[in-house]
DNA sequence: GCGTAGAACAAACAAATGTTCGAAAATATT
DNA sequence: AATATTTTCGAACATTTGTTTGTTCTACGC
């Protein structure tokens, strides 16, 4: 069926590299030209449909008002520094902003400090793992996770996310849609079904850090 | 004079934060709202005198259609080493020298940068693991053990050593005495009983970060 | 005092942009 | 084949935005 991408990817996907190579947003009619869409309106629902599964943010009425979340995910920049490794230094969290949205650097109660080939570019953050939901994985109690901070992630994913407001906890991302499912990695524990909107992603964790 | 920064300064800042709080730049009107200037014509100029000098670039005639060359500069992000944490640049070996005594770095593959406070002191290496004869302790394939170098350890440590000579391994210490007792961490594999001289530690594991 | 230069202003204009609405076309479903 | 669903379109509209123009005000040098 789908041998081409789907249109919303391909406008996702330029989204991507029109921000990386210009340094703002497309309007929504270079959008349109760009992936082959005649019509502002056409590409207006894909949009919604982006902003709607927490790929995109929007300003509505100004022109260009457009947020990815995912900034990785289209570009393939060079990831090749394979010489010298930046040493980065990620803040250790006690408890992440339950807000809306942006992940808000709350409560840093350190450091950790970890080479930048190891995590890939972007905003990240730490949290110390409290529990044993996540033991089949190995990830264990006071373990360190490094997440990337970002707003959506995809199925298989492992995730920091909040649910209900209540505190962040590590998950792995299963369902998307209407009805988001996270699972634990522990059969003692039970799969956690809730709606879209009561379900917040801070972040996909992308290393683990454990101290003997 | 210039006891405030000048205009020009405060504007491209704004930029500067505008665009990583957004992720789009802002327009005319709003620099001119957050800069104390009335008309938009009062921006212009000093935008003009940006571009002229390479700060920034513009396309005409298009909203928020303005990049900025030098994102770092006005962005006084989070940089604050927050305390002290040194970083300790830990090198990655591929194997681990045979010999009876020091652990020699050979074969270095790599480097993995951490902090001091969470390795201790001491010389260490790093290995990436092989197998799954650690899962029950969540180690698993292709994790990196932070190992100190260390010719001795204590009964129930994590340890990396060498038995007959063989390549090296990660295995709990379990007794110590005339006859070495290795267990590993998986219920599929057997305990491993050697004479001492056949068993040489080369370190104690401290660390362990894993890549997802 | 006089004149000049620069900064800022307000108002108006033209262009670009996001949005909406109904209809047409394509696709999937029964 | 008939129907429902999705996708796309075209055109009009309201808003936002960049730009221009002429004016006012202040600071400075002669």
């Amino acid at each position: 069926m789908n041998l081409k991408p789907s249109k919303r990817q391909q406008i996702f996907e330029f989204l991507c590299n029109f921000q990386n190579q210009y340094g703002y947003p497309p309007t929504v009619r270079e959008i349109a030209s760009e992936v082959g869409l005649a019509s502002p309106a056409s590409v207006q629902v894909h949009l919604r449909s982006l902003e709607r599964d927490g790929f995109i943010e929007r300003d509505p009425n100004k022109p260009r008002a457009l947020k990815l979340n995912q900034p990785d995910k289209g570009s393939q920049l060079s990831e090749s520094t394979h010489g010298e490794s930046e040493s980065v230094s990620i803040p250790i969290l006690g408890r992440v902003a339950a807000g809306t949205g942006v992940v808000a650097f709350e409560d840093r109660e350190g450091d950790l400090v970890l080479s930048r080939d190891m995590i890939g570019s972007g905003d990240h953050f730490a949290l110390k793992v409290r529990g044993d939901s996540m033991v089949e994985m190995g990830i264990f109690e006071n373990d360190w996770v490094v997440a990337r901070a970002q707003k959506v992630a995809e199925v298989g994913e492992v995730v920091i996310c909040g649910i209900f407001g209540d505190e962040a906890t590590v998950k792995i991302l299963s369902k998307l849609g209407e009805e988001v499912e996270l699972l634990p990695a522990n059969k003692n524990y039970q799969p956690i079904r809730a709606n879209h909107e009561e379900v917040s992603i801070f972040g996909k964790v992308v290393a683990l850090v454990r101290s003997f």
